[in-house]
DNA sequence: AATTAGGCATTTTTT
DNA sequence: ATGCCTAATT
């Protein structure tokens, strides 16, 4: 990066970096160096100021983000700059929620339902009201609530202003979805700001508390904040006044999040008072490259002006890549990275490829493994949605809190052991009666009474033991908890629930295995903490971490990502794929015929194309797969809204010579319909492990792997003895090839039976034979 | 109670 | 095409 020395901020930045009484704004273009303000100012802060650490919080839009600050401030402040509040809204209000949640009566102890658990609720509510799910999808609703809590409106107010049907519907559902939260001791994303906002304004001792400790308080990418981050904001920093709020309003991606860019487009009318400073010189990019980002985001109506400007060199040209189908695309766009790549002027974890949807990434992850580019994936399906993984944190939240309903309910059958339909709507139904949890009703049942009232149940003496079984088998873990730690309470679940068992079923057992293994070990960096509160840590770590949050820099691979989750990064090369129109603008956005979200699909494509340095490729296909078939896609209008000198249209014919002249270490020029290379020492991955590595995680089949894997595969044929981490010891009995790699079929002990494992990936060991 | 078959909607972006 | 939900079967 070319950034100015530390010591060397430009006028502005220094600006920025000093003005430190009251209210400031700072407007940061793309590039401008932003961070380098933001760590700057911290360390100014503490360093002349003499501002304590603890007193200064820094709010940030990712936990990546958050990390990254405290890394640069380091070697600027020491051991000072651990002490520094540095962490997303979210994280930020779990901690306080943690530490005075219980003035709201919420348990210390409390989990955060995410997505997919509050979409459960919400089925739960409305069937409980007969709402019909056709007229009123439980997405919609989920969203209307979100919507209304991110503006600090809760289930009791909202049901008091409801003007219409669809209103009446929602607040139905929104009541009895908190009375399901707050039985659960759980709260849900918006909960964590909503509840920390009624701390701070309802309880003047807490409140005071914080607004006492924040002499400052920074919060970054302000565009994207929504109101109640906002009103967080507000009251923490209402006694001393320090607030500083970064942002770009031409930057602002997330108002199907609730964000609202008037936070920041009114900041200044909130603080009359308050400074401001607008950062235009672009330290990342090529005069090419801004200039056609510059062009683009004028054309919105509803903005800001800014004067972007930059030193740098003109650059290359942007070209645009056309492929007759997806997979061309693919092809083109990774052909171009082999280029880049031989160029030697760039490496591996230089070059980005973005998108727009996450479906899109499939298409270049199969890509890449033909042409053996090592890769990173960000997102997609996230590795803590998977079945196996979201059961065993199910487990451990029971474990943390008996009242959650929605991991009850995950893993009451699970594997099955007896608790039906018939007997879950039994215990549903005493739970609703008494208004108590699942669990509980066990105790309800078994005691036969619940707070002096008989209860009375129907279920036979099966379903009672099976039910009471449950419970025990839950108790006895728990009471584990006092002596194992949170690895080994991983293990005794799986253990002892019999979940083990399901490893054993399917070609899938592999890949569920593997997670199993990923999750405990990200369980290990628990380990020094106490038992209940590493629990407590973890579980809030999943919650609130994202993939990208792990995502690494420095490691040899290409990024495949969404436009979303680019934001804040830059890379020395970017390719924006599936510019067309539906894509990107995406076709719900042009349906809505909203103009404010093609504005805001403008910014998206304005992101993408500010997160490149040097070199920025477009690409788009003539066809586009959807559900299975493919049809025809014209080219997004964005392509025409830059102006054409600066694109860089291919040229006919002359591809396919470069093509075939291509003597690239990374493009081996293959047929196209023809899986890579049949031979074996190929060993690129086989696709159906894409599933298992979908985090974060490091794919290689790299020309590297191709040398170690003669080495690291010990020459395996039928007959020989082999040890599998997992299944233990077994013997060969079968060899295939497959999408080149070597599928073996061994025969284990007779509790595992016989398993067919991929040669890459089952890491086996060659025993000797005698 | 557990397994299976058939129908259906699904793809925007995520802390 | 796939995965999720409901209904029907054993």
């Amino acid at each position: 990066m070319s950034y100015p020395h530390h010591s060397n901020l430009n006028l502005l930045q220094k600006e920025a970096v000093e003005s430190i009484g009251g209210p400031v704004l700072i407007i940061a273009g793309p590039g401008s160096g932003k961070t380098r303000v933001i760590t700057s100012r911290i360390a100014h802060l503490v360093k002349e100021c003499e501002i304590a650490p603890h007193r200064i919080g820094a709010l940030t839009f990712t936990n990546k983000a958050a990390n990254e600050m405290k890394e640069r401030l380091l070697p600027l402040l020491g051991e000072d700059a651990k002490n520094i509040t540095a962490g997303t809204f979210h994280s930020f209000c779990a901690s306080i929620l943690r530490r005075d949640g219980p003035v709201l009566g919420l348990d210390r102890n409390f989990i955060i339902f995410d997505d997919d658990d509050q979409m459960k609720i919400i089925k739960d509510c409305m069937k409980e009201h007969n709402i019909d799910p056709k007229r009123f999808t439980p997405r919609g609703i989920l969203s209307t609530i979100s919507n209304a809590k991110s503006l600090l409106i809760d289930s009791k107010s909202y049901n008091e202003t409801k003007a219409d049907y669809y209103q009446e519907i929602v607040s139905r559902v929104f009541l009895r979805y908190e009375e399901i939260l707050n039985r659960s001791e759980a709260v849900d994303f918006d909960d964590l700001l909503l509840k920390t906002h009624t701390i701070l304004t309802n309880h003047h001792q807490v409140g005071e508390y914080y607004r006492e400790r924040f002499l400052h308080l920074m919060i970054d990418e302000f565009q994207d904040t929504n109101i109640s981050q906002y009103a967080i904001a507000k009251q923490i920093t209402s006694k001393h006044r320090n607030l500083c709020v970064v942002g770009d309003p031409d930057q602002s991606i997330y108002s199907w999040r609730n964000a609202d860019i008037r936070n920041i487009l009114s900041f200044n009318t909130d603080f009359s008072d308050a400074q401001t400073i607008t950062l235009e010189e672009n330290y990342r990019s090529t005069k090419t490259i801004l200039e056609g980002a510059k062009v683009l985001i004028s054309k919105n109506t509803d903005r800001v002006e800014k004067d972007l400007w930059t030193k740098n060199l003109g650059g290359n040209l942007i070209p645009v890549l056309e492929g007759f189908n997806e997979e061309n695309e693919t092809d083109k766009v990774l052909r171009e990275v082999g280029k880049l790549l031989d160029s030697k002027e760039f490496n591996l974890s230089d070059i980005c490829i973005m998108y727009r949807v996450n479906a899109q990434s499939r298409s270049f992850e199969m890509g890449c493994q033909r042409y053996g580019i090592p890769y990173q994936l960000i997102g997609g399906v996230k590795f803590y949605q998977r079945r196996e993984i979201k059961d065993l944190t199910a487990y451990l939240r029971l474990l943390l809190n008996y009242n959650d309903d929605v991991s009850f309910t995950r893993v009451v059958n699970v594997p099955p052991r007896g608790v039906g339909q018939r007997t879950l709507g039994e215990l549903s139904r005493i739970s609703r009666t008494h208004n108590i949890s699942l669990f509980q009703s066990i105790n309800a049942i078994l005691d036969s009474e619940y707070e002096d009232k008989i209860v009375e149940t129907q279920l036979g003496p099966r379903a009672i033991k099976s039910l009471s079984a449950f419970r025990d088998l839950i108790w006895n873990i728990k009471s584990l908890l006092q002596t194992q730690n949170i690895v080994e309470i991983i293990d005794t679940i799986i253990s002892e629930t019999g979940y083990r068992k399901l490893f054993h079923e399917d070609e899938k057992s592999e890949e569920r295995f593997e997670n199993i293994q990923e999750y405990r070990s990200s369980a290990e960096d628990y380990l020094h903490m106490d038992h209940i509160e590493a629990l407590t840590a973890f579980l809030e770590n999943i919650a609130l971490v994202s993939d990208l949050d792990s995502m690494s820099e420095s490691s040899e691979n290409i990024t495949l990502i969404t436009l979303h989750q680019a934001k804040g990064l830059e890379y020395p090369a970017v390719f924006i794929t599936g510019m067309e129109d539906g894509l990107l603008p995406h076709i719900k956005s042009i349906e809505s015929g909203e103009p404010s979200e093609l504005e805001e699909e403008r910014r998206l494509f304005y992101v993408g194309m500010t997160r490149a340095e040097k070199r920025l490729y477009l690409s788009r296909s003539f066809r586009r797969n959807f559900w299975g078939g493919s049809e025809p896609s014209a080219p997004s209008r964005f392509i025409s809204e830059i102006p054409r000198k600066l694109l860089q249209i291919t040229e006919k014919e002359s591809v396919s010579h470069k093509q075939d002249n291509a003597r690239s270490g990374y493009i081996k020029p293959t047929k196209k319909s023809a899986t890579p290379s049949s031979k074996k020492t190929e060993a690129a991955k086989p696709l159906n492990n894409l599933k298992a590595t979908s985090r974060s995680r490091v794919k290689r089949n790299s020309r590297k792997s191709k040398e170690l894997n003669p080495t690291s595969l010990p020459n395996l044929n039928t007959g020989d003895k082999i040890r599998h981490h997992i299944f233990g010891d077994g013997i060969i009995i079968n060899t295939t090839t497959v999408n080149s790699d070597i599928q073996l079929t061994v025969a284990f002990d007779k509790e595992t039976g016989i398993k067919k494992l991929l040669a890459s990936i089952a890491n086996l060991k060659k025993l000797p034979s005698k």
